[in-house]
DNA sequence: CTAAAGCTTGACGTTGACGTGAGAGTCAAA
DNA sequence: TTTGACTCTCACGTCAACGTCAAGCTTTAG
């Protein structure tokens, strides 16, 4: 498929697919036109790197782990010392990531709930 | 205390606080020379706004509802409507992109234990 | 009183993941 | 073959949360 497609099938806008491919992420063939030629098992990569994104790890540790990922968590490749340790590391801030979120989240509940049992008593200006 | 002394206690380099004051998380007095001279409660504050920040709130958002959070969770001011409009799409946000972090997180986890059973008997060259 | 250490306000630089045209070539249906 | 939608490659713009000088005052220990 054309970039078009790919880019209505995942949400992701062309010029974001033509990044991820210059950053390694994606490796699309090529017509002699020039136009990029994505597989079908591309949408599925490109959701993996969206997770991975919103995880907040950066193309270039994607593009390293990307090929020991498969669908659904399921795992392909050997990973190596040098990788494993940048991977640990990630996971650790990911740990202490999540946590801030819940912590972000609870912040957010508690007010939330204050508000709906306020606003119905008092008058308010802001 | 002045504001490397509130640096050294919140980890927070002086440039961060003055940003946060800039962008009104923080109203420190000020001397006649211009110092800024912080309360022992913007250590506190400043804790807040970290996890806040490091949830992926914006600096806008957090101005809004830093009123509205004291020590711990504990709530101070009422809120009102529109605000928790914005609050309430903040934490929608925050439980999907907890959710996502998740999945991250699982997916690191997979790869490591998959990398420390085999790189047991696999040499590696990465 | 002095000197080091600390503070002030600008103001420009950085980083990552894209957005946004510009100008030109390509595809596919009619 | 036309035509309109699609795609290509530059290449500069954006945005948030600061980093990093620079030039000049302030504080405070000795």
């Amino acid at each position: 498929m054309f970039i078009g497609e790919l880019s209505r099938r995942t949400g992701v806008s062309p010029r974001g697919l033509r990044y991820y491919e210059e950053q390694g992420l994606l490796q699309p063939e090529r017509r002699a036109s020039g136009y990029r030629e994505f597989a079908d098992s591309d949408v599925a990569t490109v959701r993996r790197i969206r997770v991975l994104l919103t995880a907040g790890l950066n193309t270039e540790l994607i593009r390293e782990m990307l090929p020991c990922v498969a669908d659904e968590g399921a795992i392909l490749a050997p990973t190596c010392e040098e990788m494993t340790e940048d991977l640990r590391r990630e996971r650790e801030r990911l740990g202490r990531s999540i946590e801030q979120l819940r912590a972000a989240h609870a912040m957010l509940d508690s007010i939330i709930h204050v508000g709906e049992s306020a606003t119905a008593r008092s008058g308010c200006d802001a």
